[in-house]
DNA sequence: TTATATTTTTAGATTTGTCTAAATTTATAT
DNA sequence: ATATAAATTTAGACAAATCTAAAAATATAA
């Protein structure tokens, strides 16, 4: 098992090493969990004699396999825990990510499962991020929520997460089709709406209801 | 806020103080939770400090106000995520205790009240034992022991008083459950032992010991 | 009531995770 | 290419919570 410390550091180099594929700085750490950069040369080391990360002295640092199965676990108890509170307990989207961040340390790998089955087997957290598996693998997927996508960025409609007529008729009158191209003109984090073009019709507006239920890629 | 070590010694102090009005002792709170007499002192001045217990040098202790409503708001936490995870996540009230011990000191008044309201507003947590309401008080009920209770009467089973898992299986394998009906008819003043029926089924025979840590009303 | 045993406290040390300030290494810019 | 800036590490310190061993206070028993 890993202190609250450890776990938190593992998180970070999981989050920030997610776009490049390069190293994760020093510096970043610090700045990522608000921690004096000194701190995390100490950590680093204690990390790396762990094995969780590959070290070498002002040459940043990555996951090892290890390392990275155990982070992924780390992200897969937030994620849960943060389905687990917006489905229900009825809190926004927007209000659950400090609550998560102690929930994850909750040691119980039976609790995870246990609230897994309860909400039925999620694949996505409540801001459209994939849930890893119980081993703390990554999905490997590559179509996500239009809700969790990038501004300014064209993507392909390739399903929808969502069967009801209601919804299904919604989509029809805004002319959003299967295979359809979607680019996302903006996203407003104040309701989780975003601003988006059909294949390159007139702007419109969907809710954050709409886009979680978009499949893209 | 509290930290995680002043929780857990204020928790022991109001679970060691129930039973005698008196104070309580360095040692027997080593005890309980485990740890050097020496390191008991120490928080023991640091939590008079904060004026939660009131700490005479040699003399032992008892919680002020202030240090029980705290213990008692940490006791509601435990016992409401006690009933989550035995009535929501299937686990076997003998199996939640080492969880809830690590969820109820998750920082949240917001969460605990959302729960509340999920869980039903329970009164009783799976073992019986009263939930104390979100301003930590405990609320006064009139139950007492099984064993000291009167031929020919029905009483609702309402908790026991150990959590061993042994008596917990037994009283599964006999079909006592919390909230059940007990009709006592006959008391063997020879051993203790008494003749009972279970929701008006055959009457069974128990044990002085399984009397004894019966809670009914 | 005085010696012995038990309980509690004091004193000093350790571990974990953090800090600041100074030194060192690497990167950048002229 | 070298001076300067930025990033990183080292060194030394600190707070919280713990420990062991020894001292002091209290309780018990002959």
């Amino acid at each position: 098992m890993y202190s609250l410390a450890e776990e938190n550091y593992l998180k970070s180099i999981f989050h920030l090493s997610k776009n490049e594929t390069a190293t994760v700085s020093t510096n970043a750490i610090a700045a990522d969990i608000n921690i004096a950069a000194a701190t995390v040369t100490d950590m680093l080391k204690k990390l790396a004699d762990k094995k969780l990360i590959k070290y070498q002295k002002y040459k940043g640092v990555a996951l090892t396999k290890t390392g990275l199965t155990a982070a992924g676990k780390i992200v897969r108890k937030h994620r849960l825990w943060e389905t687990f509170l917006v489905s229900k307990l009825n809190f926004g989207w927007d209000e659950v990510h400090d609550l998560a961040e102690q929930l994850e340390h909750i040691k119980s790998d039976e609790l995870m499962d246990r609230m897994d089955k309860f909400l039925g087997f999620p694949k996505y957290d409540p801001h459209g991020d994939c849930i890893p598996d119980k081993n703390g693998n990554m999905p490997t997927i590559t179509t996500k929520p239009l809700l969790s996508s990038d501004t300014n960025t064209t993507y392909q409609l390739v399903g929808v997460s969502q069967q009801s007529t209601a919804f299904l008729q919604m989509l029809d009158k805004l002319k959003i089709k299967i295979g359809c191209k979607i680019k996302v003109m903006d996203k407003h984090i104040f309701d989780g709406s975003m601003q988006i073009k059909i294949d390159n019709q007139t702007a419109i507006n969907i809710s954050e209801m709409v886009a979680k239920n978009l499949i893209v890629k």
